[in-house]
DNA sequence: AACCAGGACACAA
DNA sequence: TTGTGTCATGGT
């Protein structure tokens, strides 16, 4: 295995109102690390550490690197928060979930990756899912270059060692069986994210289609394969694809509209939906993503 | 020590 | 259409 030991590269990224913690840590991603004020972790097949600053973002990465466009595609660091941010309802529940959360992005993630990740979320816990993951890409993953973390500043250094590895490909999972996956600790979701490999791996289904159509027949589309209901269709037509109307409802964001909108009132599911799919405007995803994170982490 | 977690699925009424 | 049981696993 080859460790640099140092990066081999690394760019700053100028850009305002970034929050990487609240970014990283909103269960949109479920690799990454923190050590001190630095995040490390895997953008497809490189080993990458983002270090916040007043101005930007100084990424490091353990390999060469010419081109740095699909680093700025993957933080999303190009587009205009604040013209979305206009977008959401001027309510406040909204307001106070905006200023708790000020400068989360919804990233632009790897569609296999996404969509195998949470295939495995369905109840779990985030920190289990996270888990799951490092065993998955410690077992199934290719090794990729890496660079070692400084022991002083090193938090959790048990974890470190999954970041030595990429995302394992469809390909790969596919000649997994179903006991090599439920060691993975990852139960019931063993047979779903099996089956859901072996369709893409053979060709059935094609992870470029959803890109192309509009959002209800993407999600139509997703959910025909084993394991992706609705809600999980939804994250990665969100997170993965960038339809930012799509609006992930779990457990969490149910019980925040409950909570903040429907105060005293026992709203039936199909009204949560209908408000859901209303009230929020185009980027109705993103506020969500907003709620999300507000209500677990802020609101306790 | 119960309770719960970024659900999906088959099936009942 | 809405409601139930079931499926594993580990943190809190």
């Amino acid at each position: 295995m080859i460790s640099d030991k140092k990066p081999a590269a690394q760019i700053f990224l100028p850009v305002r109102d970034y929050d990487l913690a609240a970014t990283l840590d909103s269960g949109q991603v479920f690799r990454w690390r923190r050590q001190a004020n630095s995040w490390t972790g895997v953008v497809g097949r490189r080993w990458v550490r983002l270090t916040q600053s007043e101005n930007g973002i100084l990424a490091e990465t353990a390999s060469s690197v010419k081109y740095w466009d699909w680093l700025r595609d993957f933080l999303q660091t190009e587009i205009e928060l604040e013209t979305i941010l206009k977008t959401f309802p001027d309510d406040e529940p909204m307001r106070n979930a905006v200023t708790a959360c000020r400068g989360l992005r919804v990233l632009r993630q790897d569609p296999w990756e996404c969509l195998a990740s949470f295939i495995l979320s369905s109840t779990k816990q985030i920190v289990q899912i996270r888990q799951i993951v490092a065993l998955l890409c410690e077992r199934f993953g290719e090794p990729i270059n890496w660079c070692s973390v400084e022991p002083v500043a090193r938090l959790d250094s048990a974890t470190d060692r999954t970041l030595q590895f990429a995302f394992p490909t469809a390909e790969r999972l596919a000649r997994a069986t179903e006991a090599e996956l439920r060691a993975c600790k990852m139960g019931f979701r063993a047979p779903h994210l099996l089956a859901a490999t072996r369709q893409i791996a053979d060709g059935k289904f094609d992870l470029e289609k959803p890109r192309r159509l509009p959002l209800a027949e993407a999600r139509v589309e997703l959910t025909k394969l084993r394991g992706v209901g609705g809600k999980i269709a939804d994250c990665v037509l969100l997170f993965a694809y960038g339809f930012d109307s799509a609006f992930p409802v779990d457990v969490w964001v149910e019980r925040a509209l409950r909570q903040l909108y429907f105060p005293r009132r026992r709203a039936s599911a199909k009204r949560l939906r209908h408000f859901a799919a209303t009230h929020f405007g185009p980027h109705a995803g993103y506020a969500q993503q907003y709620l999300f994170h507000y209500t677990r982490t802020k609101m306790k």
